[in-house]
DNA sequence: GCTTCTGTTCTTTTT
DNA sequence: GAACAGAAGC
């Protein structure tokens, strides 16, 4: 075996990662640095070189697009260094999907049905609206704050109990409404995202021989994004490596942008005391970004304090400056990025070389439009996935139900849709029976004295429902998956259901359904799953659960990418435009009242590291938010970007109307007043009209009406003017 | 049981 | 401003 091979092309520092000796590391990975690629050839020459068993590797990441990324390089590197045989592959994936294959190996350990099932963030939620209700919490009793409560103790590693022992007193009313959730949970059989979590480090703590078959197999632990690890995964993470194993953690703590859902970015510090003979190798030669962006990179994120310290660098050319942009408004702004990402098409330039990143989705409205209006093809990521669609969430309760009858959160979702006369008070006698009982509403059903609570109709009713399951379930158990949620979509009156809808998306959501069938189709069960006594709908429900799919298919293949920097971690482009870089929306407001400006600042770092050779920043003078105009300033991250990196598109103030700074109106803070006066008016907001000289433009304000009407037009080619309609000689377009 | 009205909310998102 | 949820109305 020639170990060059795994060697060439790194540049010292990604060689001294990946040739190790075997150890504790830290890899600080800057943004561009080929953090996936150290990864995956570190794994490659553990099992290559120092010969490491690839069943004693685990790897673990955030996303199932990282985990599914790594595994396709793993495979390759792998491959060329193999010769054919039977590859062992190592254990690689999410947390969740880790905790939940474990969970499922060892369920009666972990006190959990064989057919466990997992409710997302929705199904969370509907179930402790149910259960509010029915334990008489009162109006005010807050319902995301009780979610966010159950889940931020659950990664902290704390039951109902441990709490109720230390502030009881503090938190009484959400630490007994814990422990209600919980037996509800453990009843049907279900368990959240971060029970997933939990549960599994209980199964260890709890179970020194399962503890001990992980330690022994584990021996090499890797995890990526290791800044965005919660307390819960950190704890897994050190109860798998004990004393004996070796831990290599690889993140940026720069690019810790989720503290918000409980990342400790603290993890990382406290590892190099955990693991006191860890030794830290920084990857800082980015291959990325030209020099003026990297240095404003660098420049910004140097303004932070307890850094662990990094600094990146480039032997790329200086590239274009950082473009500012003053915008007068939102529609201003998004027409001049039209234009902007036009001209570069026009120029031979790819779609798919650009992308618009904003700080909240309200944001991305105003761009889609005009996007849409000047015919550039665009993809919005972040919407609604496939699995969380209503319609396939009902078919997948279905599914639910039938691997597991005690899945109260699936029962209640589909015990009448579609209607079967099962209406709210027969279930509100139901859910009080289960109660009094400590049984699920499926078992409810068949409770001795249930006949004298319910009315014949109604539980006839019910048995009906229970039949139709029962037979679902027998009738289809044979057959292969996609023929069982193809029966199972028909036979249980679901397709129907949706075809007699009259609503506008009913056909849509037929295409859907019929969408869940091919699904399965192309569902592959794992070679592990089956020989670990899986079933392929257990296995599909895992997957539909914990993997909602993207599934927004784009019309055109060249279109340009539209997210929030956010979801733009770990993507590049040539060129990023972002937008509404101001004070309130980038820093968000919150983050500024609370004087919690790091993360932010992080999220600037990311989103100007994602720009390969063109960064635009743009700001407006005044924007419409919320359905009200509000001005803005520029942010002050655009402050600490050094001079010499930028260039001002246009400087605050220059065609600015004298009667506006006169009469101290200010001219886009338009009032509803003005609004209305403008409605009768020739031109509002948003029409499009040519100018014999100034060619094909937007009207992006009015002022005044009548003779006196005045429009502020942003035109194509030749920015913004103010004109004064009697005379500008204007047409409609 | 289904539509229509009204009130409420509006960072960021993955599992 | 608009989307969503819950309640009232038919």
């Amino acid at each position: 075996m020639d170990c060059s091979l795994l060697l060439d092309g790194l540049n010292e520092a990604q060689r001294e990662a990946v040739a190790a000796p075997i150890g504790h590391y830290l890899v600080l990975a800057g943004a561009g640095s080929g953090k996936t690629r150290v990864l995956t050839y570190r794994i490659a020459w553990l099992i290559n070189i120092e010969e490491v068993a690839p069943s004693n590797i685990l790897a673990l990441t955030f996303t199932n697009k990282a985990a599914g990324e790594m595994k396709s390089r793993i495979i390759q590197t792998i491959a060329s260094y193999e010769d054919g045989s039977k590859i062992y592959f190592p254990w690689v994936g999410t947390f969740h999907h880790i905790a939940v294959r474990i969970l499922k190996m060892h369920h009666n350990d972990a006190n959990l049905p064989k057919d466990f099932q997992i409710l997302d963030t929705e199904d969370q939620k509907r179930l402790i609206k149910k259960l509010v209700k029915l334990h008489n919490y009162g109006d005010d009793f807050d319902i995301k704050k009780a979610q966010n409560f159950i889940s931020y103790q659950k990664e902290q590693g704390m039951r109902a109990d441990h709490l109720r022992a230390r502030d009881y007193h503090k938190y009484q009313e959400l630490i007994d409404f814990y422990d209600i959730y919980q037996e509800t949970c453990d009843r049907a059989g279900v368990v959240d995202f971060s029970e997933i979590l939990l549960r599994c480090y209980e199964l260890m703590l709890n179970n020194p021989t399962i503890l001990n078959y992980y330690r022994n197999k584990f021996h090499h632990i890797l995890v990526d994004e290791f800044q965005d690890t919660n307390k819960i995964q950190y704890d897994l993470i050190k109860l798998w490596a004990g004393k004996e194993n070796f831990v290599t953690i690889v993140g940026d703590d720069d690019q810790s942008i989720y503290g918000w859902r409980g990342a400790k970015i603290e993890n990382m510090q406290y590892f190099l005391q955990d693991y006191k003979g860890a030794t830290t190798i920084r990857l800082e030669q980015n291959y990325r970004s030209s020099k003026h962006i990297l240095n404003a990179a660098n420049c910004i994120i140097a303004n932070n304090d307890n850094r662990l310290g990094k600094k990146l660098w480039t032997d790329q050319t200086d590239g274009e400056k950082i473009k500012i942009y003053e915008a007068f408004n939102e529609k201003e702004e998004a027409l001049y990025i039209c234009d902007l990402i036009a001209k570069h098409h026009r120029e031979g330039g790819k779609y798919t070389d650009c992308a618009i990143l904003y700080r909240n989705n309200a944001l991305s409205r105003v761009l889609e439009e005009m996007l849409f209006n000047q015919k550039i093809p665009y993809r919005i990521y972040g919407g609604l996935r496939f699995f969380d669609r209503a319609e396939i969430k009902d078919a997948v309760a279905y599914l639910r139900l039938i691997a597991n009858r005690d899945d109260d959160v699936a029962f209640e979702r589909i015990v009448n849709t579609p209607s079967r006369k099962i209406g709210n008070s027969t279930l509100e006698t139901l859910r009080q029976i289960a109660k009094e009982e400590n049984i699920t509403m499926w078992q409810a059903i068949s409770v001795g004295n249930v006949q004298n609570r319910l009315s014949s109709r109604a539980l006839s009713a019910l048995v009906r429902f229970c039949e139709l399951i029962n037979a679902l379930d027998s009738e289809t158990a044979d057959l292969p998956l996609s023929e069982q949620i193809s029966e199972v979509i028909y036979n249980s009156g679901l397709i129907e259901h949706f075809q007699n809808q009259k609503a506008e998306k009913s056909e849509e959501r037929v295409d859907n359904l019929k969408e869940l069938v091919s699904a399965a189709l192309e569902f592959n069960i794992t070679d592990e799953e089956k020989s670990e006594g899986v079933s392929e709908l257990s296995a599909f429900l895992t997957h539909a659960q914990l993997e909602a799919g993207e599934m927004q298919a784009s019309e055109s293949s060249d279109f340009v990418s539209m997210m929030t920097l956010h979801s733009a971690k770990g993507l590049e482009f040539d060129n990023i435009f972002i937008v509404g870089v101001e004070e309130g929306i980038f820093p968000s407001q919150k983050s500024i009242d609370v004087l919690e400006l790091d993360e932010e600042r992080r999220l600037a770092y990311v989103g100007i590291t994602r720009a390969r050779k063109k960064l635009l920043l743009s700001f407006t003078e005044s924007r419409i938010l919320y359905g009200r105009s509000q001005r803005v300033l520029p942010s002050r991250f655009i402050k600490e970007l050094p001079d010499e990196d930028l260039e001002f598109v246009r400087k605050r103030g220059l065609i600015k109307p004298a009667s506006s700074i006169a009469s101290g109106v200010k001219s886009s803070t338009l009032s509803t007043a003005q609004q209305y006066q403008s409605a009768d008016n020739a031109f509002k907001t948003g029409d499009k009209v040519f100018h014999e000289k100034f060619g094909n433009g937007i009207v992006i304000n009015t002022e005044g009406n009548g003779d006196h009407l005045r429009v502020q037009i942003a035109f194509v080619q030749n920015g913004v003017k103010w004109l004064i309609a009697r005379v500008a000689n204007l047409q409609k377009k």
